[in-house]
DNA sequence: TACCGTAGGTGTACGCCGTACACCTGTCAA
DNA sequence: TTGACAGGTGTACGGCGTACACCTACGGTA
């Protein structure tokens, strides 16, 4: 019965249980702070029992990412493709705001991994059946850039900090210090005149939703527009053909 | 004599020294291997001698994003909104493509530097001169993201690991495996598609010049094209007022 | 000229990290 | 019964950031 209890206590190791333990980790404790180390005592084991299941740190990582990836709500059926490519860059969003230290994990590595492609892949296949060229899908996904994984590199982002202090800390919306507004009156009036409640580059109130979708239909509608009215290499970027006004 | 030659030898250590120095080391052998015992043996001096004059590394990264953010071209006077922008984030593109550590860099840390402060904060006074609400203007910088510092997050950039096997290696453009681009058939396309010739998130050749340019129109003709039609928050977000085609 | 405070470089040491490598142990096929 | 092997263990190494005590050279004052 000892026994009994210790194979209770430990459900044997797997790739899979480490990648979600690095996750879960990861969400409380912010990235840094994630060593094979800590990993391991979370798991009850010892450092090393790790590399039987990975390689590496690297391939740890690239694993944590997969599972981010593999939160992305599949394709809606049946929607044009605006529709489609909207609400899963959306849902893209709400798996990234569940963990926070994504960004930082998928800009450090530097291959794709299989879900990332896949999602991509899929994608692109959406802007396919949407009728646009290879060519024009091509620099499309490149206009969207990282919105497609649900971020947008904020630059100077207070989330980023989110599990680092725990995620009961809500982090108080600290307001621009008045010195830094004096010296930067252009970001201290952006601060104020939006009436938002998180932060971000601005020290003040900003509805990161808001300003995502916002960014998000910019960049929508105006691949709507180049695609509508035929979009071609020699005939598109705006700077040769600026539409009439 | 001998000490003259001591004096010629090391120059004293500064941190505006010791912040070049960075940035080159960072430059040549990428960011990963830029330790404070490495950068003090590159400046001929003890590790700890580095921390008479930087608090710590958090500080030292914070400096080398500042003399990166310090070569961005200043604002052209005399030009429209979008010229002075379009050109200012051109010239940041340029300066990100001599540090391809600095996205990276940036993303890691979390509050900006006084230099990156300032940077953003002549842009959003580009756009309130040229007749944006503040409002817009906060927006406007939302959307376009990371791209005002000259990147855009691309995910799976070949130029991130440019600095590790030093910059003399043009980094092969590997042909996408043919196993890789059965499952992915819609990036195996978009692959071959366009005529360009460096590496991204496909293996494949992509201007990722035109790509940047491609994409920094498309949000600047959205944004005009808001800001001529009189932008207000609740007229706007293309979601509720579409536009007609 | 003698002194001394201080700025700035040095040396040692600590506790973390990732992980190589040898080892043990329990399970299951032959 | 045995022996291969999958999977957990223990030890150890080199590298990291950096705390802390120390030394040393110089500039200002008496």
């Amino acid at each position: 019965m000892a026994e009994q209890a210790e194979t209770l206590r430990r459900t044997p190791l797997s790739r899979d249980r480490i990648m979600r333990a690095a996750v879960a980790l990861a969400d409380a404790t912010g990235l840094e702070s994630l060593s094979m180390r800590n990993l391991a005592q979370n798991l009850g084991v010892v450092p090393m029992a790790l590399y039987k299941h990975v390689a590496n740190k690297d391939e740890l990582l690239d694993g944590m990412i997969d599972v981010v990836v593999g939160e992305i709500d599949p394709l809606v059926p049946d929607a044009g493709w605006k529709q489609a490519v909207r609400a899963r860059i959306l849902s893209a969003r709400q798996v990234l705001l569940r963990h926070p230290w994504a960004p930082l994990a998928i800009e450090s590595r530097n291959m794709a991994t299989p879900a990332a492609l896949a999602y991509l892949n899929s994608m692109v296949g959406t802007f396919r059946a949407g009728g646009f060229s290879a060519d024009l899908a091509h620099h499309v996904m490149h206009a969207m850039g990282s919105r497609i994984l649900g971020f947008s590199q904020e630059l100077f982002d207070a989330s980023r900090n989110a599990g680092r202090t725990g995620p009961t800390d809500p982090a108080p919306p600290a307001p621009l210090p008045p010195e830094v507004a004096a010296r930067f009156p252009h970001l201290a009036e952006i601060a104020t005149a939006a009436s938002h409640d998180d932060a971000s580059v601005v020290g003040q109130g900003c509805d990161d939703q808001f300003e995502f979708e916002f960014a998000l239909d910019l960049l929508l509608d105006g691949i709507e527009r180049l695609q509508q009215q035929g979009w071609t290499s020699f005939s598109a970027p705006a700077r040769r053909a600026p539409d009439s006004h």
